[in-house]
DNA sequence: TTGTACGCGTTATCAG
DNA sequence: CTGATAACGCGTACAA
């Protein structure tokens, strides 16, 4: 006697225990108006055994036989999510949910283009969700190709504009835009801008600097660039660096973690900030109230997310190209 | 003249073009013995249709039709993950993938208990990995009954044994041993700990409470627990009760950015750290190495994922009841 | 209420 | 040797 493992109750089984068709089981469970006529005897008792079998329909085959789609998604960039883009990501699956749509993250996916593509289509979901680092030309056309709608988290929406992917950005340029007339504002015309060496990271540095750049163009400041990697060593070596060339006036730091690291090794190297340097970090976390000097940063503000939901719900009922940027930057000004 | 919605090719529309049967190019292109003997003239002629068409096999068809399972669920809990958890579950899921398997983040779930589970088990994952505070008895029974391996993130192994439940635990408790015994040693008796208040974080909190307590007890000293809040406010709260009731001794910070609040609240009211309070935190994340002075921690090493992702195989295929710790506490001193 | 075709892909069986 | 037929997995929905 060997104990078979276990399999889950299908609908067939049911109708066997219960000495009814399938679809009579069908028209009960799913209240359905073709079987408004059965019996309530009936009714109960495949109820009942629907419970006692602990009967969870199959999503798949329903789907199958019906062709709806209702999976979106979200491919991850391999990065650690902030306190900011998670929240986002719990908002737009709840608000994806009440939608009728179901959002699965998938992460650490290690392929790119076409293969990558080959593997969510798979899936048959309505809509991808990717990094423009997953992305290719290619890959975006087979999805297309087969009604999956696809956007890209970073791609150039201008460049985007006609060919089918949708983009959903977060808007760097305005938020190095931001900083940078932030600290201008305060009279620095020496400006340092640290971008990441990461590569995710890297693509969103150079954006921010973009932004910084085009603030000072409209004063006539100086931008000086520093490769930095995610460390202290990196953090110190900058500031070292400084020492030899001169302390610039101010300091944008990508972000709060890479602004808070450098804000250590200034500290470290007796640098008065904000007295000597002003700094900026970006994104507003919670880290920007337990350093000390307290860190200024750019808060940037999401649209709500059950709007964007909806939105992105649109592009794929109506199969239509959207572009959406749910971000808006402003800055917050604190003790450094 | 109406464009319809592109609708994926399937193996029909192949064989259509291809003017030869669904089998054949089901054949062809699994590369199924069975059709190793159709002419290469064939072979290379579906192959270019179902290149041109884009074909991507549909995996729910076919895991329909071969029962097979590769779906590994992951319910989040609904708090910001950690660079520590992330980096272990990009590990955890390539390992998985590398297995087989399939693993998919589900986000913001808003049901428990038997609602939760019935939407899981609709899936047909081979396992669900899920937090406790999802969990109930009669949900983890639904899901066995159906054949879906269920591990419990944070649910107590002893209570688990025997019931199927498997479980995948951080030990607290562990964490909070590492760190009291930590402050023990620089000779402090009087401690205090903070427990966050948000639900989720709660029960950890009180893991790790216990873990100083016992190390307390080793040694005869005193404990005293604070509520906390994430957020300056509460820190700043924690320190001027202190102020009322004298100061303790050596403080445990719950995490790093808890502890990160303290330390700029301490800072605040000019309290020398870690002259007059030492203070640690937990999970060693950069932050640690932001703040000045710099702040204590325990480091949290995990065994690796991959040794994991096989224990948790190895419990799916031979439908056996698992118990993984996959984490072991160090301490870290620094500055604090 | 039931029989059954269907959605998509796999595979054992059978025929030219 | 080459390839088609058909049953099947699970649930839905139309015709009877």
């Amino acid at each position: 006697m060997t104990s078979i493992r276990p399999r889950p109750a299908t609908i067939t089984d049911i109708a066997r225990q219960a000495g009814v068709s399938t679809a009579t089981v069908s028209y009960v469970l799913n209240d359905a108006p073709a079987g408004a006529r059965i019996p309530e005897e009936t009714r109960a008792r495949v109820r009942a055994i629907a419970d006692e079998l602990g009967y969870v329909p199959h999503a798949n085959a329903r789907s199958l036989r019906t062709g709806s789609r209702d999976l979106v998604l979200y491919v991850h960039f391999d990065v650690v999510h902030g306190p900011l883009a998670t929240g986002f990501l719990y908002g737009f699956t709840r608000a994806l949910r009440d939608l009728g749509y179901t959002l699965m993250q998938y992460g650490a996916e290690r392929h790119r283009g076409v293969k990558a593509a080959r593997s969510w289509a798979a899936l048959r979901p309505a809509a991808v969700i990717a990094g423009d680092d997953r992305l290719t030309p290619a890959g975006v056309a087979l999805l297309l190709k087969a009604g999956i709608r696809v956007f890209g988290m970073g791609s150039d929406p201008a460049a985007a504009k006609g060919t089918g992917l949708s983009t959903l950005i977060m808007d760097h340029r305005a938020i190095g835009l931001a900083a940078g007339r932030d600290l201008l504002e305060r009279g620095y015309r020496d400006l340092a801008v640290v971008v990441p060496v990461d590569p995710p990271l890297r693509v969103m540095g150079e954006g921010r600097l973009e932004g910084v750049r085009e603030a000072a163009a409209e004063v006539g400041a100086s931008v000086r660039v520093h490769e930095m990697e995610y460390s202290p060593g990196s953090a110190a070596g900058i500031v070292a660096a400084w020492g030899e060339e001169g302390l610039p006036e101010g300091v944008f730091g990508y972000n709060d973690e890479f602004a808070g690291l450098l804000l250590g090794a200034l500290l470290d190297a007796g640098v008065d900030v904000p007295g000597r340097v002003g700094l900026m970090g970006a994104d507003d976390v919670m880290l920007c109230r337990m350093l000390r000097p307290t860190l200024s940063s750019v808060r940037v503000e999401s649209e709500s997310p059950e709007e964007i939901a909806r939105r992105v719900v649109a592009s794929i009922t109506e199969g239509t190209e959207v572009h959406l940027s749910p971000w808006s930057p402003v800055p917050v000004r604190r003790q450094t």
